[in-house]
DNA sequence: GCCGGGTTATGGTCCTACCATTCATCCGAA
DNA sequence: TTCGGATGAATGGTAGGACCATAACCCGGC
């Protein structure tokens, strides 16, 4: 290690014949690395976009090994924080924020913890509910103009007999980003993401569309009505009838994948079987 | 590279004078090496506690570098799989899952996307919400033995002059988990966390508590009755209380860290000014 | 039986070397 | 002049080896 002190991170003796009184650096060098790069992201410091030193150079800056560096990029790159770029003028750069991390965090719990079908329904619907409710004060002739090309892109999809089923999807996920609530948006979009796992183990066949895209309208309808009372019998039938569509879907073809095995495990009343318990609120 | 055909990972000729027609290796070893164990612990092949090869050791075995393999267990750790032990006998070992990466993803996610307190505690609020709904089903003697446990420990830690936010959070995470399903108590569990790092940046003084713990036994009492228009009042007053309090003390300290700086940022009606819009759901 | 030091397996870190990829630049042909 | 291919340089990806730090284990002395 060559010595660089002026910025080093490691302070003088934490490695090599530790003098007595050693700083007790318990924690990984590339830890400390991560930190300082969160840190001057959530400060404002650095920006999307923005390229971090090359990991030769940064090493060199810091005082420590490439290893460290490098490590440290790769965690940063795995929550999200930075996306690695190969080859000339590449390197690590401020990536644009998105809920991936936080889904594939809640998908990998989830296919962990056998999680069913009817939780995940049970899940979605609650979230869609408050969702709605939410969205109902907030939405304008602008939010509506977006649903409404969402749901037209679906049906024009299905009358070609394209899949509409991202589209769909999608439509539910704007309805998430128009509570303006960005936590529960989050929450509702990784409760998508996983929902689209569970289709594309159980409907692989792409000419299967779940969703009935011309429901959507109704739905648009009744949030322009500003009626709750009327929107949520809508959104919640809805939903329940995709979940039906599914779950018929996942009875007529064996479920590959572990994700089907997930459920399998636990007892006869979860996936692919029948509901656990009624459906949920309501 | 030396050559270890049999378990290789990287087909022959993927590396080092790339022979015509290459296989198109576009993903990096490590991770073909995280799906490969990932894949591995969902099929249920690898239990909690079980101890993956050396890092040394799987290298040869699979034909790669060591540092592929370490950058793997590295990822895996992060993503919360695996748990790493240094020392002899030590090594990856598969780990106990919790909600913990979930709730750092979305903590990360919050910190950039500039959440302000109102956001955070509307979706808390729409969560227990729902939470309590279902947990009203489902509670029998043992969960509210359980809860009133809780509560009682709060009480008295309160009495004692000890803080008792960590045993006020514990209830509602308790609650959570009684409503029988996983995704929703996880995402309660992580908005509480969420809740914990405000309350913490806000109050750093251990003196003060936040939650009345008394309430707690009301809220038990409403979720024995099992009578949900008894409940929600006192729940939801219970709830915006405690975050009225929240905002009060963020007003008297100032907020160290990102988190505060979080919602300084926007405007002046986020974080710690006042409520943005009307306290939701009603 | 218990305690303490030596042993040893293992991760942590660094270094060096080389490959692979990507972009920018230059040069020649049209 | 313009376009396209060749070339070079910067950078990440991987490998392998070396050494340090750590922690569990083992064994001997008390």
């Amino acid at each position: 290690m060559s010595t660089n002190a002026a910025t080093s991170i490691a302070a003088p003796g934490t490695r090599r014949t530790s003098s007595a009184f050693a700083p007790l650096k318990v924690r990984r060098t590339f830890e400390i690395i991560v930190e300082l790069i969160k840190s001057r992201v959530f400060s404002g410091e650095y920006h999307p976009g923005d390229r971090l030193p090359a990991e030769r150079e940064f090493a060199r800056m810091l005082g420590v090994g490439r290893p460290a560096i490098r490590e440290a990029y790769r965690a940063l790159e795995l929550i999200g924080i930075v996306e690695i770029r190969k080859g000339n003028k590449g390197g690590a750069f401020i990536a644009r924020r998105d809920h991936r991390t936080v889904t594939e965090a809640l998908s990998d719990l989830i296919r962990l913890r056998q999680i069913s079908m009817t939780d995940l329904t049970e899940a979605r619907v609650v979230l869609e509910k408050d969702v709605a409710e939410l969205a109902l004060r907030r939405v304008g002739p602008e939010e509506v103009a977006r649903l409404t090309a969402c749901a037209e892109a679906a049906i024009r999809q299905s009358r070609a007999g394209i899949t509409s089923t991202e589209e769909n999807l999608r439509f539910h996920v704007l309805l998430g980003e128009m509570s303006g609530n960005p936590i529960l948006a989050m929450m509702l979009t990784s409760t998508l993401d996983l929902l689209r796992l569970f289709i594309r183990a159980a409907a692989p066949k792409p000419e299967v569309s779940l969703d009935n895209a011309e429901e959507h309208r109704l739905i648009i309808d009744a949030l322009q009505a500003g009626d709750f009372g009327r929107l949520w019998p809508i959104l919640r039938d809805h939903i329940l009838r995709s979940n039906g569509a599914l779950m018929e879907l996942a009875r007529q073809s064996p479920l590959p994948g572990s994700i089907a095995r997930a459920g399998e495990r636990d007892d006869s009343n979860r996936w692919p079987g029948a509901v656990r318990s009624a459906p949920p609120n309501l």
